[in-house]
DNA sequence: ATTCTAAATGGTTACGTATTCATTTTACTT
DNA sequence: AAGTAAAATGAATACGTAACCATTTAGAAT
């Protein structure tokens, strides 16, 4: 492995010399540049990043802690974060984590000195939150949030989960069923009181058997959209925890030879890319601004990161409906 | 920052120990570690990653160059290779890269010593290959390849085209277009070769006017799909180059009032985990076996950086029809 | 020519770890 | 109890860079 040193030697300059060349060329001549940047090329010589690293105790990378790219809403929020990180300068460490392994990814992450850590996966009451901190790691959290209410971007997820019930009921359902992830997720759970509170606020009953909080696999969707198909008094309509379970869900019901919104209106929450699709059009509560969570969540960690912003983050994105063709009057 | 020196000292030892605490704990009596342990939990010690990629020479990680994730090939493989790199113990630096700034990419992931670079973007005759070549850095191609037709994977791209034409043929289509990205990647190029030796083979005219040999931007396909069905003779079908062409081609047909496949036949290749989706149910041609090819590339690389493999990797996967509900008997 | 100042370069050290080699301690044999 | 081999620990060093401080060189002003 040539080094800087072998450089110096190759130029008749000194290593110092060399590392100017590299940082800061106004403080050396012309023609030793010149010399140096022969001898740069003539061994193919690249700097070391982890010895620079260690020595500037710093290293240009963010660590990514994302949910599963099965999940389209992971696969829009990955490649901004990913995107806008390489544009200013940082490389991007990526794992997909589920809710179990986490501790690990967090280990991986600190043991590499990451300059800050982007994380959507945190349990309401994660023990990382405070290990974080604590390790002076500027870090930040995406779509879902801690109990600590600090350093998240999110979107208004009560009111998301409210119009999504609000829409279905402006469309004449009465029978509407919520289908969403564990309570135990800060996202999950106030999508869900919102859902809630909009079948308070409008009298419509709610059986227990309309109501899944459950685990977000294929699985386990397919269940819940099984026991409340096989119901005595189905529902109409389903509002979904997110847009990954509303594709899940109108997956299985085209398999099981139902048609979307015909026999069954539905709707998703995260208003993902994908949703946007001819062959989806998928009806979902959204962002009423145009940047996705992962890239306004980039942005404020590189600018904490560099120093540029020290008050803490914490952003709650309005929504809106973006009625599309899974969801119909009755 | 608590390094082992502060760890040591914490627990009236040399660092030495304190290595060796971690790295070869059995060359360690038991009280001895049991003490190194308690500082090391007591002052929160994590080793630091770029000092041991200093002295070791390796880093545990893989950088990885793929293409967009909004071609849904690339969010399989994405998920397929930084799934299993991290069950294998390496992180993984994630570009999304396109063919033009791909330089800048290399030179990040070089000057981090990675210990293996697994990419899909190269070029048919790119100069980078040399570049690793002589670096002496482990890496593989997936999708595409180079000229130099070594360390890659891949799907046999000439019978999928090849594949992908006949069963237009056998559908009973005669007049047949084909929409493929630019011919200096070797995966269009050789799709493009089997799909005109297909209508070779069945001695179908193929006008000019039907073969678009284009940029893959949404933009340009609209285009192309333009073109084409403003044409006096229109296609009856489309063979496009790959899933996420035949998804644009999809989506813009529906926006523009067409319905496939009833107006119109598109078929796909690379059997995108998206195209099974029941909304989508896009026939394409794919690899006979399960595992995607970011899934056998990183396992390859893996075994290269590990030295369990020293012989050239060329795998070629091959293929069959699936199909689903895009296509249809004329 | 001489002095002074600014520009350019070099020598040395620190970063935090793993490794090599040397030393001390332990356990066992006779 | 003495000697020896093995086990356990420690001291010193290298990895490749940036940064600090010291030194040399060049250029300007008198």
């Amino acid at each position: 492995m040539v080094s800087s040193k072998d450089v110096a030697k190759h130029a008749g300059v000194s290593q110092t010399t060399v590392s100017r060349v590299l940082n800061s060329p106004e403080f050396v001549k012309k023609p030793t540049f010149d010399k140096v940047m022969k001898a740069i090329n003539e061994l193919n010589y690249v700097p070391n990043g982890h010895a620079r690293s260690l020595v500037q105790n710093k290293t240009g990378t963010i660590a990514l802690l994302s949910g599963p790219l099965h999940n389209p809403f992971f696969v829009d929020t990955t490649s901004a974060i990913v995107n806008y990180a390489n544009e200013m300068g940082y490389r991007v460490n990526v794992q997909f984590v589920n809710d179990e392994k986490l501790n690990e990814a967090y280990a991986t992450a600190i043991e590499h000195k990451v300059d800050g850590v982007i994380l959507s996966c945190i349990l309401l009451d994660d023990p990382i939150f405070d290990k974080l901190s604590r390790m002076d790691i500027p870090f930040i959290t995406y779509n879902r949030k801690h109990k600590n209410n600090e350093y998240f971007v999110e979107i208004d997820n009560f009111q998301a989960g409210y119009l999504s019930a609000k829409h279905m009921i402006e469309q004449g359902h009465t029978a509407i069923a919520w289908v969403g992830g564990t309570l135990s997720v800060s996202t999950f759970n106030n999508r869900y009181l919102g859902f809630l509170q909009a079948m308070k606020d409008n009298k419509l009953p709610l059986p227990k058997q309309y109501i899944f909080n459950t685990d977000t696999s294929k699985q386990d969707i397919t269940r819940a959209f099984h026991e409340l198909m096989q119901l005595e008094h189905r529902p109409t309509a389903i509002c979904a925890g997110a847009d990954s379970l509303a594709l899940y869900l109108i997956d299985i019901a085209i398999q099981e030879d139902f048609t979307v919104p015909e026999d069954i209106s539905i709707i998703g929450i995260d208003n993902v890319d994908l949703s946007r699709h001819c062959l989806v059009q998928l009806t979902t509560v959204g962002s009423i601004s145009e940047q996705n969570l992962g890239y306004l969540a980039i942005c404020k960690l590189i600018e904490m990161i560099e120093n540029k912003n020290n008050s803490c983050i914490q952003i709650t994105e309005s929504v809106k409906v973006f009625d599309r063709s899974t969801t119909r009057k009755i």
